[in-house]
RNA sequence: GGCGGCAUAGCCAAGUGGUAAGGCCGAGGUCUGCAAAACCUCUAUCCCCAGUUCGAAUCUGGGUGCCGCCUCCA
């Protein structure tokens, strides 16, 4: 079954084709980094961290790309305001971006180019637009013709009468058409800026993801990717001076724009002010509830943002995580039992029902899972297969004790299946399933320590001292560590 | 005013014309020395109206409500 994806220039799915045969060109548009950045910019990163994850376990290469916009009206007035330097406020909020993502478990993009590194190659697109007659010069600034261009408004299904109808601001009387729009500005006194054939100036902000975009993936990538409050103006505007300038549409090949994330139906936005840091909610949350949150519904669809949300995420999140747990504990007690005979899947007839079914179970996960994400990257749907396997996993845990123990055996091959499944498609697709990371050594003794605290009150229950063990778990429930009895032994966790 | 989109149980959320996945919460039950966890059972006819169809949450038309964009915004 071939990917498919939600194409908003076409509004319908379409079966994805790349433009070279095993790779991905993908662009997404990056954050403006003059403020600390919110979970709304952290919820593209996430989608297209979990897309390219589920392109490279398909087999293809990826290239990411995402940009800072570190030129821009926004960062010059906070630079005025602070009497900071632009660069420094840029610089500062964009490292902190991307710690963010890294502790969201976003894997980097291959390159985060920033405009400011990248005007020459502005200024040339620029150039030829006004040579081919699509970009106009007044005074030093550069507007584009959208009137040169006569599919203007395919991607938002916009009206130029309707446009200019509906303008909302003072409109520059030097413009031909009042959604002309710069290219390129010229300098103000105190502004960053560069030479340019027109004066001293900078970019304007749609035409460095054009240059960028084109300069480091080349004509017709493959997807180009924001959140659904860019279709219009700004992706509208990179394709026309994109394939104005190519003159080889289509720029991109695919359009694919996630929702927003709303705060009391209020779009989360730094201007409305209505956001929680970043840094603040992964002081709170782990990454995979955050992640887990963000994936449980369609990338397509509006996110309400609230406290509880976050909640209900953890919960069900920790639910499958104590399944992967669980999982693991089960499978160590099945393999002190020794090497499986045989390959356990197949055993003709010695295999057991608890044992088929889980197999089952596992292999028609795995298939759901990959079919919703190759149904326009459906996140919510896969999450529920992988919820699906936890539920038989932990049937069949309820079964185990009663297997011989050759039974037990055969098991130890479907449990690993069990395990691998949650890890590649939960854990290297999707980042919710953490790998533990390395422990140090002084964790290698708290494990240690409390491996012997339960053996201790193993002890003591199995003389019927249930005083003692109850003592046991009361006080390390004191301290954080949760002890529960199984048929199979006792697991802590913490 | 124009453009785009959304409306599914208490909440969140999938859903490709054939009698509604999954999660959270809640109720009851099983297991357990107790507890926890887990498992089982229960909780919707899909905003309204009309139409197409043997049959629609899914298609068409008309309402209603909400969101985004048209100004910077992921």
């Amino acid at each position: 079954m071939a990917i498919q994806i939600y194409n908003t220039l076409t509004r319908k799915k379409e079966p994805f084709v790349p433009r070279d045969p095993g790779q991905v060109s993908i662009y997404v548009c990056g954050i403006t980094p003059y403020d600390q950045s919110h979970l709304g910019h952290a919820v593209p990163s996430i989608i297209w961290d979990a897309i390219r994850r589920f392109l490279e376990f398909k087999g293809y290469k990826v290239r990411l790309i995402q940009n800072f916009t570190d030129i821009d009206d926004k960062i010059i007035a906070r630079a005025q305001d602070t009497g900071e330097d632009v660069f420094e406020i840029s610089q500062r909020y964009a490292e902190e971006y991307l710690g963010a993502m890294d502790a969201l478990g976003v894997k980097r993009a291959d390159l985060y180019p920033r405009v400011s590194q990248e005007i020459p190659a502005v200024i040339e697109m620029i150039e030829e637009l006004v040579e081919k007659g699509n970009a106009y010069v007044v005074d030093g600034d550069v507007y584009f013709d959208i009137t040169s261009f006569p599919e203007y408004g395919k991607l938002s299904g916009q009206q130029l009468e309707e446009l200019e109808a509906g303008t909302r601001l003072a409109v520059d009387e030097r413009k031909r058409h009042p959604m002309d729009f710069a290219l390129w500005k010229s300098a103000k006194p105190g502004e960053p800026a560069w030479d340019s054939p027109w004066g001293k100036g900078r970019p304007g902000w749609h035409i460095e993801c054009s240059a960028m975009s084109l300069k480091y993936l080349g004509n017709g990538f493959d997807f180009h990717g924001g959140g659904g409050d860019l279709v219009f103006p700004h992706h509208e505007n990179e394709i026309a001076q994109s394939e104005a300038y190519t003159g080889e549409p289509p720029f991109a090949r695919c359009w694919v724009h996630n929702g927003l994330l709303q705060v009391k139906d209020e779009k989360m936005s730094k201007s409305l002010g209505n956001f929680t840091p970043l840094t603040d909610l992964l002081a709170e949350y782990p990454a995979g509830v955050i992640r887990f949150y963000v994936l449980s519904s369609h990338y397509r669809s509006p996110l309400q943002y609230s406290e509880e949300k976050l909640e209900e995420a953890r919960r069900g999140w920790e639910r499958l995580m104590d399944t992967v747990e669980n999982l693991k504990h089960l499978l160590t007690s099945m393999e002190k039992l020794g090497a499986p005979e045989g390959d356990g899947l197949s055993p003709d007839g010695v295999e057991t029902p608890a044992i088929r079914q889980l197999a089952e179970a596992v292999e028609s996960a795995r298939t759901k899972f990959i079919a919703a994400m190759e149904d326009d990257f459906n996140t919510a749907s896969a999450i529920a297969a992988l919820f699906e396997l936890a539920r038989s996993v932990n049937t069949f845990q309820g079964q185990a004790a009663d297997l011989t123990d050759g039974e037990r055996r055969q098991s130890v091959p479907v449990l690993r299946e069990a395990a691998a499944v949650f890890q590649q498609l939960g854990g290297d697709i999707l980042g919710l399933i953490e790998a533990k990371s390395s422990s140090s050594a002084a964790q290698e003794l708290t494990e240690a320590l409390l491996d012997l605290l339960v053996e201790v009150r193993q002890r003591a229950r199995d003389q019927k001292d249930w005083a003692t063990a109850d003592y046991i778990r009361d006080e390390l429930g004191r301290l954080g560590v949760k002890l529960e009895d199984s048929p199979l032994g006792t697991r802590w966790k913490l």
